[in-house]
DNA sequence: AGCTATTGATAAAC
DNA sequence: TGTTTATCAATAGCT
């Protein structure tokens, strides 16, 4: 049917390997120039892939767009792809993560006594209160942690002492009657001086960067 | 350089818009004839994706092949899965803000009197410096929203006041020697009662959901 | 890989 | 958009 350079060629698979493959390869750098000049010519994005039947593979990509871009507007095109649908929900995901994120920020800024200029007055005097009663809890959870601690030490004293008391009765039993005072255990009100104060505040643990993301 | 049918096109791009449509109509058709051909002649795989300046698409696909397919074909040959490295990528992004999410929400807890239990003292101590520190910047901002509050109304009042003077000078002029008392316009410390007060907190801004993410 | 006769593609005009 | 036609480009078969 048609005819081509010195012979012809109908536009059927060309049994002949070599052939085939000579073919191919013309073809494919003949297509390729063709889409390089579509391209420029027409202001045009082209994606070209080809892969031939020994599954090398070659391709065009018209400059300064991604295959993903072109394949991506393709499935736009074309109706939803689950991949797609995905992605974009993700990015909702993060859109609406940062604004939080940012909102998360501005509160704790404020109660570092930063950021204040929009707020009215009632607002600040809420704002005040929250923080009011927060240190209020904080203040008893530094009590409870002292006792703790105390109570800790006392145990750990106690126990020593008991073990001095087996030791005494140890060395009773093999001495008899020799006298041996029992220290007087007395110890508490561990770091009580500076229970409620403020002065040491070593370990800022809250020092968060508060840059934009 | 390239002469083609009657007259002659360098490649470059046509700036006429209509020639530039045409021409890529004809050439589109070429193309993708091309690949076609190319397609049968050598059993290769070809997927051919076009995009006009003016965004329609088309586009080209041997039969018996999938776009995903050839795309995952040329993820395989060019090793990297660009899609799987975005995903990825996206995926650790969220990661990351989820857990600095956390992080914000424990602090705004904390500084709500929550959350306290897994610290040392002397972060307790840190924490109730750094509130101690902001609320002062707090009260310093509600006299300065007072203050301004407050100037404000003296304006108002002056202003009041100056006509109030041009009335009566007027009625002087009006009725002569009869005599008008000045109302004494002394309204100044509006809202101080309460200005260091924490009950009025009916505007709380701050209820933020801590809900975990 | 080159070469060239021949067919195919297509720019311009309608 | 479709057709025509003069030109130039692509390429099949050969070497």
């Amino acid at each position: 049917m048609k005819k081509m350079g010195r012979g012809k060629l109908e536009i059927k698979k060309i049994e002949n390997k070599t052939n085939r493959q000579v073919t191919f390869s013309k073809r494919r750098n003949g297509i390729m120039k063709k889409a390089q000049e579509l391209t420029v010519l027409c202001d045009a994005k082209v994606s070209l892939l080809m892969i031939s039947s020994t599954h090398k593979l070659y391709h065009f990509l018209s400059p300064g767009v991604s295959l993903k871009k072109m394949y991506d507007e393709y499935q736009k095109i074309k109706g939803v792809d689950l991949w797609l649908k995905h992605w974009e929900e993700m990015q909702e995901e993060q859109r609406r993560m940062v604004e939080l994120n940012n909102m998360l920020r501005t509160e704790i800024s404020r109660r570092l006594g930063g950021d204040l200029e929009g707020l009215t007055l009632a607002e600040l005097r809420g704002l005040q209160q929250e923080m009011d009663e927060a240190i209020t809890e904080i203040r008893n959870r530094k009590y409870n942690v002292i006792k703790n601690q105390t109570g800790t030490t006392r145990k750990k004293v106690k126990n020593l002492e008991e073990r001095h008391g087996d030791l005494l009765m140890d060395l009773e039993a093999k001495f008899g009657g020799a006298q041996f005072g029992t220290g007087d255990g007395e110890q508490g009100n561990y770091d009580s001086a500076s229970m409620y104060g403020n002065e040491g505040a070593a370990a800022n643990l809250f020092a968060l960067s508060l840059h934009p993301y």
